[in-house]
DNA sequence: CTTGACCCTGTAGTTGCTACAGGGTGCATA
DNA sequence: TATGCACCCTGTAGCAACTACAGGGTCAAG
């Protein structure tokens, strides 16, 4: 198959494969005689991994050695297992550190009484961090 | 004061400060005989707005506008409680995004029980979205 | 008078794409 | 046969919000 059939096959954007072979993501593709590049199932396969683990938020990075892994199916599967807990432990991180955030968004949003922006408790408060009420 | 002075004074790195003056963010200071900046009380303190600001997860074009209505007392705020209300509704948006991803990568972890890449469920899982049970 | 801490400008790198510019290819239609 | 049009190619630049130099100047202490 072609790029752009590729692409509909994936959803990936034609821009975005390319830039995948670019970074070594993909391997380079067969190419037909006007230079088109030209793609099988093993191609489409890769690619439905790397974007499924994008959207579950890996990183290109993790994402590389976890292909590599999936590569070589005698290795042992422990470092996938370390990928995917790392990974797992950051999104939590995340999520708690934007809980603070919100809850400290609220308060300050909660403070403003409509009226001038020289009394405004919203611009008071994004300049005075000792009014908040966690290290966000 | 000189850059560095108030780099230790806000927490904040030199080549930053450097960078918000080049985007306009902070005004020109003047400068010493030797070509130094020199900063007073007003530039400290519009430089803690932005990095408090930024620590709440606001860009720095709503940065801008918040400053614009800061400098402009007179104005109306109703600008700020938008800005503000609309950051607390991307971050909510955010945190959601966030725990769908978290519910799916504790469901692929745990399916690990070591052995061999070619047969674990944590490689399988990323190859294929159908196993997940939410539309991440 | 030299060492070290600081300051300056300007540019390039980071992440993960996306968007052209400026060209070539392939097929259907008038 | 010409001519659209959709598609493909390479290479480069842009996005956000910094960060990290390179290559130089300034200043006080020892
Ligand atoms: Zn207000
Ligand atoms: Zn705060
Ligand atoms: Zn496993
Ligand atoms: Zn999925």
């Amino acid at each position: 198959m072609k790029i752009g059939e590729l692409s509909r096959a994936t959803g990936t954007n034609v821009e975005t494969i390319r830039y995948y072979e670019r970074i070594g993501l993909l391997p380079e593709p067969a190419r037909s005689a006007a230079n088109y590049r030209s793609y099988g199932p093993d191609h489409r396969a890769r690619l439905v991994f790397v974007r499924h683990s994008r959207e579950l938020g890996f990183t290109i990075e993790e994402i590389r050695s976890l292909l590599d892994l999936s590569d070589d199916p005698t290795r042992d599967c422990t470092e996938a297992d370390r990928i995917a807990s790392a990974h797992l432990a950051q999104v939590e991180d995340k999520i708690a550190q934007l809980s603070l955030l919100r809850d400290e968004l609220k308060r300050i949003v909660g403070r403003c009484r409509g009226g001038l922006a020289g009394d405004c408790r919203v611009i008071e408060a994004l300049a005075d961090h000792s009014q908040c009420e966690s290290q966000h």
